[in-house]
DNA sequence: TAATTCATTCTTGCATGCAAGTTGAAATTT
DNA sequence: AAATTTCAACTTGCATGCAAGAATGAATTA
C-alpha cells in the first residue's frame, strides 16, 4: 500500500489554490462547493503543490480555498478513498507519496484495464472502430509534433490524451472512469521522470500497432499491444524510480 | 451507465437499518459515523432493503440510522461515486438499478481484474502459492458442501469468499479493493437470479482449475481459467437477466 | 374543464457551534 | 538533568442553523 512519509516539512505552506473547472467533472450543471474543493485539492497534489508528505489541516485549505471547512472535509474524504492523502485522526491531513511497489501495482491494474478496453474497441462494429482510431491517430499524431520540438510537457498530455481516449472510446463508463482515476495516480510518478527519460519515440510504435490492431477489429492484437505498451513503460519507469532512491515521489 | 427506475413507490417505508460492524473496514479503530452510515446504506441497498428505485430524503436515512444529516450525506456521496445511488438535486436520493448492459460492463473489469490477479497469484514465490492455495481450496470445499445440501445461499456466500480471496491474496491492494468495490454492486444481481439458476455445479471445476494453475506457478494458465471462469458465469447469467425483462433489478 | 401562475412547504448545501480528542510544552517530581 | 504529569491551545467529527432551490397544490385565468 502507499507509504507515506512521516516526517516531513511542510513546504507549500501559503499556496494559493486556484477554483479551475476541470473536463472530467460529471455535470456540474451548478457546481457544488465540494467538487471544487475535491478538483482543486486534486490537481495541488498532482502538480506537486501539494509534496507527498505535506501536512496540512482542513482550515488551512478551507482558508485557501474560501469555503468552510464541510466541504473540504468531504473532499479529503473522496481523495483518502483514491489514496491520494492518509486522514490522520485528529492531526489533519497527510499527502501520500507513490512507492515504486505502489506504482507496480498501479500499472498492474491499468495494463489489465486498458487491454480489455482495446479489446473491447477492437470489438466494436466497424465504423466506430474508425471513428476510434482516428481520434486516437491525432493523439499520436500530437506527440509525434511534441516529439520532434522536444517539447516533453506536450507530449506528456498528447500521450495522456491518447490513453484518456483508449479507454474512453471502448464504451465502457466504469471501465473508463476506473482507469481514469488509476492513471491520475500515475500522473505524478510520470511526470517526476518525465525529463530524466530518454525521449519516449518507442511510443509512437506501440500506439501505432494498437491503432492497426483497432482498425483490423482484431481484439486478440488489440489487447496484446496495448498491454505490451504498458508493460514497456512500467520497466522503464520503476527502474528510474527505485534508482532515483526516493523511494517516494 | 446505471439507469435508474424514475416513477417508482417508496417500499422499505420504516425500514429500521442495523449499524453494524463489517470486516471490509480498513481500520475502525474508532470508528466515525460517516463509515457506519456508508456500511449500513450499502447494505441495505446490497441485500434490497432499499430496492432499485427506492427515493428517499437524507433526513430520513439519518433518522433510521439515529445520527444527524451529515454523515449521511457524505456516505451518500460515497455510493454515488460507486455508482448504487444517484443524488437527485434537491429531492434525495435514488438508488439505482443494474441493467443488462451495466452488469456487462462490470464483468468486463472483474474479467480483466481477477484474471491479472489470478496471474500475480501464479508469479508468486513457492511457498505463498501454496498457502494462497490452500485457503481457494477451503473455500472451494465449502462451496461443495453446500452444493450437496442444496444450500444456494451458503453456496453464494462461499463462492464470494473464494473471489475474494483471490484478489486479496494476489498482493495488489489497489486492485483487491477496486474488485472489491465492482464486486460488490455485481452481487445485487446475482443474489437476485440465485434461486433461478440451475445448482452452478460446473463451478467446482473452474475453481479447481485456477487452484491448480497457481499451485504450478502458471501464470498464463492461471490468468485463462480464471477469465474463462468469469465468461461462462456471464454467459450464463446475462440472458437470464434480459429474460426476465426487468431490465433492472 | 384545462392550463398557468403563485405561494407554501420541504429539502438540500454549506457555514458554524460545540464537545471530544490530540499535541506540545510547562511544571513538577525523582 | 531526566522523566513524568498536567494543562492549555488547537483540530477534527458531528449536530444544527440558515438560506436558496424545488416540488406540490391552490387559486386564477382562458
Amino acid at each position: 500500500m502507499s507509504a507515506g512519509i512521516e516526517g516531513w516539512t511542510a513546504v507549500a505552506q501559503q499556496t494559493e489554490l486556484r477554483l479551475e473547472k476541470t473536463e472530467r467533472t460529471p455535470e456540474p450543471v451548478r457546481p457544488n462547493l465540494v467538487d471544487l474543493a475535491y478538483d482543486a485539492i486534486k490537481r495541488a497534489i498532482l502538480e506537486n503543490t501539494y509534496p507527498p508528505g505535506y501536512q496540512a489541516g482542513e482550515m488551512e485549505v478551507a482558508r485557501q480555498l474560501s469555503m468552510s471547512r464541510t466541504p473540504v472535509h468531504e473532499a479529503m474524504t473522496r481523495l483518502q478513498e483514491e489514496g491520494l492523502v492518509r486522514i490522520l485522526p485528529k492531526r489533519g491531513i497527510l499527502v501520500l507519496g507513490l512507492s515504486p511497489a505502489d506504482v507496480a501495482d498501479i500499472y498492474d491494474v491499468i495494463i489489465a484495464l486498458e487491454g480489455a478496453a482495446a479489446e473491447r474497441l477492437a470489438r466494436m462494429p466497424g465504423p466506430e472502430r474508425a471513428r476510434a482510431a482516428e481520434v486516437l491517430e491525432v493523439c499520436t499524431g500530437d506527440m509525434d509534433a511534441a516529439l520532434r520540438q522536444g517539447d516533453r510537457p506536450a507530449w506528456a498530455k498528447a500521450d495522456r490524451a491518447f490513453h484518456d481516449a483508449l479507454s474512453h472510446a471502448c464504451g465502457n463508463a466504469r471501465l473508463d472512469r476506473i482507469v481514469g482515476t488509476v492513471a491520475d495516480q500515475l500522473h505524478r510518478a510520470r511526470m517526476f521522470t518525465l525529463s530524466l527519460r530518454p525521449l519516449p519515440t518507442a511510443s509512437a510504435i506501440d500506439h501505432a500497432a494498437i491503432i492497426a490492431a483497432v482498425r483490423a477489429g482484431d481484439p486478440e492484437a488489440a489487447s496484446l499491444a496495448a498491454r505490451t505498451h504498458r508493460l514497456k513503460a512500467r520497466d522503464q519507469l520503476l527502474p528510474l524510480l527505485q534508482e532515483l532512491r526516493l523511494s517516494n515521489i
